[in-house]
RNA sequence: GCGCCCAUAGCUCAGUUGGAUAGAGCGACUGGCUACGAACCAGUAGGUCGGAGGUUCGAAUCCUUCUGGGCGCACCA
């Protein structure tokens, strides 16, 4: 994740650039209605019953309000009320306009309820306490609609997004940060794409920085070893090459820091002559980089698809310096002004831009506060260099990469940057909106960035930049215990400790994922005998998975995880397994009752399924219906503001409302045609989404389990 | 010093433009497998929403302030 571990100490950070305060949710959203209806999207799209009933209303609410009123409300607050008796959308507007209207609260609601009068759709409304409009659906029609429809709107359509997720180091095994980094990438990718938009997905990789250099410098110095030698290394491991790194590499770390000062700076000194021959290029230092940092990075690719993660492009830094994209960005920000020459102070003779979030600097002397881009020996910064790589992602940059293939997935071919690459090759780059999966330790770079990018007046641009950032993945005091570290007193107090690969300190993703696969293969084993051993693997697999993505995606972006094994590798309750055994009981169910989920679908238009679903018991299955219908709903809301939570929370409700429904009614043992084509649409209609919700997080629903 | 984030049940977390009695999972306790699979369901107990002011008809949510945690502010990447 772009953490260059550094030995001068931790760069963390938390500013949340791109946590959209809730204010800010509600025109975005309207401003995806906009787009929906620009894009001339068909209006009676069928599985957005409940959105389309709720902006029905507004409508119709805010014709009551203009004629009967003559009000005009900026937003119409609409919600929905504490239980589900009391119907399907709540209206606290009449609060809002007794002061103006000088009448009481339940007055006004009572005139608007009147007003009203008969709306499409609605069985009808009442006021409720002290002053709610409570709006009831006409169950019946909604039902048939839910049932009849089963596609999701492509609003996005149209759209060309950029996803940069993952991005680790080459130069060691991923670990659990790594983890949530990705599954939080591909989550989003999916929803975007869940929405019509044409998604690039990209992993930055980082094979000229310092913790490459490290491995580097843990081979030639430590180990001893040249070019040739390193080969023969590789080939003779014992294990994997990036699990070989990631001790190595902590050892390297540790290796700076013994010895005397004369020895330590010696260290350095051969630390920074490495970097420099791997940016370069063009030597045996930097051929050892390359082999290893590419041998980890198909690692990491591997470890990445087992959790079904897939990429399209993998730029690298080498190419982004041997390409020369920064000498193309620094011309445009001279040009622009957005880049200054420092003439004074503790910058003085560098390239400075005003730093993200300070104010223009008032009078003269210089700006003290200014970011460097450019050092006073030449060289241009990490803020410089990503600059110009987001250029390029807006295709502003007037260059482009060479294209080698690297990887190839069963359905498409992953690729690499290369100075000189093919002639043939898809093209990236030029996107319209980009995110990147960056923690929020980096949100000040990454600010500066979007500060440039204004600078050079692409505001348009700088809107659509997206720092789609997440808080750590840190380890409980006792998870450290549990692997072998020595915590120190001071720390077992605390909540979390930091992972830190520099110390080698942490949990590897492909460790984590194993542990899962046995912890699961042992449940499926016990409880399907039957099964053949392939089989049971491939569910033991699908529910690892499962609740691997499950547990990384329920957590809000900005909390921080404070792993522990037990929870992680918990089956129970809110977890993935939970939402996975909830659809292998439809699957049952249609199984048992040798029909399908599509003919339960079909059968319900002509069921008169109103008055089955009135009353307390009507409730308990209307329930499933309505929370179904709102699958496009939060599909909507977590790309507006970035967050799939949602979406992994939504899922939950919804297998819980099922299962809950699956206890209180049965399905195949009832006798009357109606009810029971009802209660088989039910949990058809509960398949389909919780089908399509968990696709989007990355989890697949076994046949069995 | 400047800036950002966090504080909600014993634990881990939700809480959607400020709205009706603040929710869930885990843990504890009670009950439910001769009905579509118990990786489940039903129920009980558990809360000064960190403290104090303020705005509002209404505040966990917005503002101010204080306390306690975490993080960031390089000619590192």
């Amino acid at each position: 994740m772009r953490v260059l571990a550094c030995s001068f100490g931790a760069f963390l950070e938390s500013r949340q650039a791109s946590f959209r305060p809730p204010d800010k949710i509600v025109s975005k959203i309207r401003c995806f209605s906009a787009f929906h209806r620009a894009a001339g999207a068909p209006q009676q799209d069928i599985d957005q019953v409940y959105l389309r009933e709720q902006k029905q209303l507004l409508a119709r609410l805010r014709a009551v309000l203009r004629e009967k009123f003559e009000v005009e409300l900026e937003t119409l607050a609409i919600e929905q009320p504490p239980e589900i008796k009391f119907g399907e959308y709540a209206l606290p507007l009449a609060f809002e306009l007794a002061r103006r209207l000088k009448k009481a609260p339940r007055k006004i609601a009572e005139e608007v309820v009147a007003a009203l009068g008969e709306v499409e759709g609605f069985a009808g409304f009442e006021v409720a306490g002290a002053g709610y409009i409570n709006a009831r659906l006409d169950r019946g029609a909604a039902a048939k609609a839910i049932s009849a429809g089963g596609e999701i709107d492509a609003a996005g359509a149209g759209t060309h997004s950029l996803v940069e997720h993952t991005s680790i180091n080459p130069n060691k095994a991923a670990h659990v940060g790594h983890l949530r980094n990705a599954i939080l990438g591909d989550t989003f990718v999916r929803l975007l794409r869940a929405s019509g938009q044409t998604v690039d997905v990209q992993n930055y990789i980082d094979n000229t920085g310092v913790q490459v250099a490290d491995i580097v410098v843990g081979l030639t110095q430590l180990e001893r070893l040249s070019l040739d030698q390193v080969r023969s290394w590789m080939d003779g491991l014992s294990e994997r090459i990036d699990y070989a790194c990631w001790d190595l590499y902590a050892k390297t770390s540790q290796w700076y820091t013994l010895g005397t000062e004369a020895e330590q700076a010696e260290r350095k000194k051969i630390r920074l002559h490495t970097l420099h021959e791997i940016e370069a290029g063009g030597n045996e230092t930097s051929a050892i980089a390359e082999l290893i940092s590419t041998a980890v990075l198909r690692r990491h690719l591997e470890t990445m698809l087992r959790l079904g993660i897939e990429y399209d492009f993998l730029p690298r830094e080498s190419e982004i310096l041997h390409l020369h994209f920064w000498d193309l960005a620094f011309e445009q920000m001279k040009a622009r002004g957005v880049l200054y020459f420092e003439t004074e102070g503790k910058n003085k003779g560098c390239w400075v831009m005003k730093r993200a979030g300070t104010e223009e600097a008032a009078g003269d002397g210089p700006d003290e506060d200014a970011k460097v881009i450019v050092r006073s020996n030449g060289t241009v910064t990490y803020v410089g260099k990503d600059i110009a790589y987001h250029l390029w992602k807006f295709g502003l940059l007037g260059r482009d990469f060479g294209y080698l293939p690297f990887f190839k997935y069963p359905s498409h071919e992953c690729w690499i940057s290369a100075e000189s690459g093919e002639a043939e090759h898809p093209h990236f780059g030029g996107a319209q909106a980009i995110y990147n999966v960056i923690d929020s330790r980096q949100s000040d770079p990454q600010a500066n960035v979007i500060e440039a990018l204004r600078g050079l007046g692409y505001t348009e641009q700088a809107e659509h930049y997206t720092h789609f950032s997440y808080e750590m993945v840190a380890l409980t005091p006792r998870c450290a215990e549990e692997l072998g570290y020595a915590v120190p007193e001071e720390d077992k107090a605390r909540p979390y400790i930091e992972v830190s690969g520099r110390k080698g300190f942490g949990v590897k993703a492909d460790d984590l994922i194993d542990k899962l696969i046995a912890a699961t293969s042992s449940e499926v084993v016990e409880r399907h005998p039957e099964l053949g051993e392939g089989e049971r693997d491939e569910i033991a697999k699908a529910i690892a998975v499962g609740a691997l993505r499950y547990f990384m995606l329920k957590y809000t972006r900005n909390t921080v995880i404070a792993f522990d094994f037990k929870d992680a590798l918990s089956f129970e309750g809110e977890t993935g397994p939970y939402l996975q055994y909830a659809v292998v009981r439809t699957r049952s169910i249609f199984r048992k009752g040798e029909t399908t989920p599509e003919a339960a679908l079909a059968a319900m238009a002509s069921v008169d399924a109103g008055p089955i679903l009135q009353g307390e018991d009507g409730d308990s299955i209307w329930q499933v219906w309505l929370r179904a219908a709102k699958t496009s709903l939060l599909l909507e809301q977590c790309i507006a503001t970035a967050e799939p939570a949602y979406l992994a929370k939504h899922a939950y409700l919804l297998a819980q409302e099922f299962s809950t429904f699956y206890r209180k009614h049965h399905i195949l043992t009832e006798a009357d045609p109606a009810r029971k084509a009802l209660l088989l649409a039910t949990a058809a209609v509960a398949q389909r989404e919780l089908i399509r919700t968990l696709g989007w997080l990355g989890i697949s629903a076994p046949e069995v389990m």
